[in-house]
DNA sequence: GAAGGATTAATTTTT
DNA sequence: TTAATCCTTC
């Protein structure tokens, strides 16, 4: 490319910068024509449009060498600004890759905060802080809080600390100071809620801290109050690139906009239609806006997507259509073929888990035509955390490797490793790598050189570890302290292996011989009959594990414990500890052998940024996906930020995306019946294959739930499509045929739905569990308003209340 | 101070 | 239902 063509490019730039431009430009090779321009248009506002899978990474690093090698600005001229470290640390490292030479490391390049700490660190004083402030983590904030609630005299009942949190929060990200606080805000937080601001930023400054909202709120603070430090930075960041600009809260945006005041060299890169962050203080509204926030700004579409397949992106495209607030921009791929989006229906989210686990095996193995996935080419996308834990367990029982992602898989964790030890060594004595693991765990005295004199007896007696602990203590070679706790210990081993043997009924024997292995050791009373549940609590406790957790002041004893309570609870699908351990023991093996070979499961938010082969995206019913607490909370705002969030999901596969519902799904232990996701209805059905064919059996959602009908031709085949001859799907269909609307009381604490929501009518008197009797005066979607008797007016989500006709009286 | 009972709330999560 | 937190009690 001759630099003649790009002369417009750099109009500004310097002779020399011209004359650079001769010099080979390696990474511009391969750039499609809006790549290119992205690249290419250096001075001014740039907007980056750029749709998933379009390469804008790509187009980024390029920009970065175009401007460095036209010397339009030194590496530590160019500010680049991600959202998390992962962003920033990827973009060093490509940048380090990058075939041309990059002779400085671009040094300001990393987080909104780690940029923001390395200059509020240079500007302390301005903000009233000494440079050697701290940085408070979130439970450093709640206790600095609660002091000043209750300081206050307020009661943290009723206002819990993490609200008043929360609204702080949200001023900061909104980057507004105790004094600008909007008056419409006054209410927050009891009333009291801008006060405790005010004094919170006090406490922080004696302290000589600040929170991570104040890292940009302070910034933006001395930017707009010193416009000679403000300068300063305008005058050094000569370029200024941002990515996931849709991401951006208020006071980042505000920062941006001063930093990128003077020159206005800012590319933006980001993608309205993938703002996922909304509940966290992104604005879509910045990305939105930016034409108008910069005049003159040069928007670029990266629209050619180079990971999915045709099918996959219009079924994206068809339901991020539905979004008013949007750009518009629609993705494309000059490849083709490809399979159709899949869609299933399943009777129950146990089932949709059973499915899926049978699905991806033979994904593995290849089938129906498709190439063999490896396990981890595919990746199950939830929207909420919760959800995980059906795969989990299903995955677990059938052996499928799998891992979470945004969070350490259950089974690596120390402790739960610990535990594991502690029921191998009850149920096989001879495991001497678990007794190793957990002689010393917790704490008992015994260092290298008890554990050498155990180790020592044994190999001399030719017996197990635990064997020679116990000849050890009782030959009296391992004295004081250590060898009372080790005798303890061996003494337990003994008491829960007997216990292992699970609840017996005591009758004619009083006064047991208890058999450990050789022979009789010693004579106990009959342990109360206990199951392999309630064991293995023992076990932990009576051991000191959980003691030692709970002793532990390290901030992650609370979650270690809470994992232990798991692992007790996961006992409970199995007979006894020895099915557990053969079970989860031999999926450590698979883990071992299997390599890295792991199914993903994640959260869709987690997702984003991600690509898998073959994606599944379970839960797409209306109030799971998209989420009635978001749509209740944030109205259309709310149910286009699902939408987006369905648009991500679909985006991250490139060969096979698969969707699935539930009928039935299980919240809050409650079953109810669920309506398939309303995204369901907007994806284009040309594009989307419903799997397993009707004919199977008969009858059918449709027909038989006139209460649960799905709204279009799409959702019900996918409905009637479940394949498996279940007797609970026939249930659902015999229970939505009796249920009819003349009956309102009735059935509703069985099944709920949208349709025996909207069946309260005004006046009806209903019950609460928590506030009793009352009437309802209002209904608003499936929130009732309610007078109640005793407690007031207020209002309920109405699964919650109940006809009072269904309380006996 | 810790265990167990009661109460309460229940998405998404990075810095 | 459950999980977490709070609160009471010993």
């Amino acid at each position: 490319m001759s630099s003649f063509d790009d002369m417009d490019a750099f109009e500004g730039a310097s002779l020399s910068a011209r004359a650079m431009a001769a010099r080979p430009q390696p990474y511009l090779d391969g750039l499609n024509p809006a790549q290119r321009e992205a690249v290419e248009r250096l001075d001014g506002p740039v907007l980056m449009l750029a749709g998933a899978g379009t390469g804008k990474t790509k187009a980024l690093m390029a920009r970065v060498a175009h401007l460095v090698t036209l010397r339009a600005a030194l590496p530590n001229e160019i500010l680049a600004v991600t959202f998390t470290n992962k962003a920033a640390r990827e973009m060093g490292e490509r940048l380090r890759k990058t075939p041309f030479d990059l002779r400085d490391p671009i040094r300001w390049m990393g987080t909104f905060h780690a940029i923001c700490v390395k200059l509020l660190r240079r500007h302390a004083e301005l903000a009233g802080l000494k440079s050697n402030f701290t940085i408070l983590d979130t439970d450093d904030q709640l206790r600095l809080l609660k002091q000043l609630i209750s300081a206050a005299g307020i009661d943290d009942k009723r206002w819990p600390a993490r609200q008043l949190a929360g609204v702080i929060d949200g001023w900061k990200n909104r980057a507004l100071t105790p004094d600008k606080v909007p008056a419409a805000d006054a209410g927050a937080y009891n009333r009291k809620g801008v006060a405790l601001y005010g004094q919170y930023q006090t406490r922080l400054r004696d302290l000589n801290a600040v929170d991570f909202g104040d890292l940009l709120l302070h910034m933006v603070t001395i930017f707009q109050d010193h416009p000679d430090v403000l300068a300063q930075y305008r005058r050094w960041f000569r370029y200024i690139l941002v990515d996931e600009y849709q991401d951006t809260n208020v006071a980042q945006y505000l920062w941006l906009r001063l930093l990128a005041g003077g020159h206005r060299n800012i590319c933006c890169v980001g993608d309205d239609d993938q703002s996922i962050y909304g509940w966290r203080g992104a604005e879509v509204g910045n990305i939105l806006r930016f034409e108008k926030d910069f005049p003159g700004a040069h928007v670029v579409r990266l629209e050619q997507n180079y990971r999915s397949t045709a099918h996959i992106l219009a079924a994206a495209s068809g339901v991020i259509r539905g979004n008013e607030s949007r750009l518009g921009k629609e993705l494309w791929t000059a490849a083709e073929g490809g399979e159709k989006v899949r869609l299933i229906g399943h009777w129950d989210g146990e089932e949709e888990a059973r499915w899926i686990g049978e699905e991806i095996e033979s994904l593995q193995r290849g089938t129906r035509g498709l190439r063999p996935f490896n396990l981890d080419e595919m990746a199950i996308l939830v929207r909420a955390s919760h959800q995980m834990r059906a795969f989990e367990d299903r995955f677990l029982t059938i052996g499928l490797p799998y891992r979470v992602i945004g969070g350490p898989r259950f089974y690596e964790r120390m402790e739960i490793r610990d535990a594991m030890a502690y029921f191998r060594v009850v149920t096989s004595p001879d495991d001497d790598l678990a007794f190793e693991r957990i002689v010393n765990t917790p704490k008992r005295g015994l260092g290298d050189k008890a554990q050498q004199t155990i180790q020592t007896i044994a190999r001399a007696n030719g017996v197990s570890l635990l064997e020679g602990a116990r000849l050890a203590v009782r030959d009296g070679l391992i004295r004081g302290r250590g060898g009372a706790a080790l005798g303890e210990l061996v003494d337990g081993i003994a008491r829960w292996r007997e216990m292992t043997r699970g609840p017996r009924i005591v009758v004619e024997d009083d006064d047991a011989v208890i058999e450990d292995g050789d022979g009789p050791v010693r004579s106990v009373e009959s342990p109360p009959p206990v199951g392999h549940v309630e064991l293995a609590q023992v076990i932990l406790d009576e051991s000191g594990y959980t003691a030692m957790w709970q002793n532990d002041k390290t901030p992650e004893a609370p979650g270690r414990l809470e994992n232990l309570k798991e692992l007790v609870k996961a006992l409970e699908q199995f007979e006894n500890l020895q099915g557990f351990l053969e079970h989860v023991s031999l999926i450590m093996d698979n883990e071992q052998e299997g390599g890295d070979e792991k199914v993903s499961i994640m959260t869709l938010h987690a997702a984003k940024g991600l690509e898998f082969p073959a994606v599944f995206l379970p839960g797409w019913e209306d109030g799971l996906f998209p989420s009635q607490r978001s749509m209740d909370e944030s109205g259309v705002k709310g149910l286009e930020e699902e939408r987006r969030l369905a648009y991500v999901g679909i985006t991250r596969a490139e060969e096979i995306c698969t969707i699935s519902f539930a009928g039935n799904r299980r919240v809050f232990g409650q079953w109810q019946s669920q309506m398939p996701s309303r995204f369901i209805d907007e994806l284009p059905a040309e594009n989307v294959e419903v799997l397993t064919p009707p004919g199977l059996y008969g009858g059918g959602y449709g027909a038989a739930a006139p209460v649960a009908t799905p709204r279009t031709d799409l959702a019900a085949r996918a409905a009637r499509a479940d394949g498996y001859d279940s007797p609970g799907w026939k249930r659902l269909q015999a229970r939505a045929g009796q249920r009819g609307l003349s009956q309102p009381g009735e059935a509703r604490n069985m099944v709920i739905d949208m349709n025996a929501v909207s069946s309260f009518t005004l006046g009806e008197r209903v019950f609460h569990q928590k506030f009793g009797y009352g009437a309802v005066i209002g209904i608003e979607g499936d929130k009732l308003e309610i007078d109640f008797e005793k407690a007031g007016t207020k209002k309920v989500v109405s699964r919650f209340v109940s006809a009072s006709d269904d309380i006996p009286f």
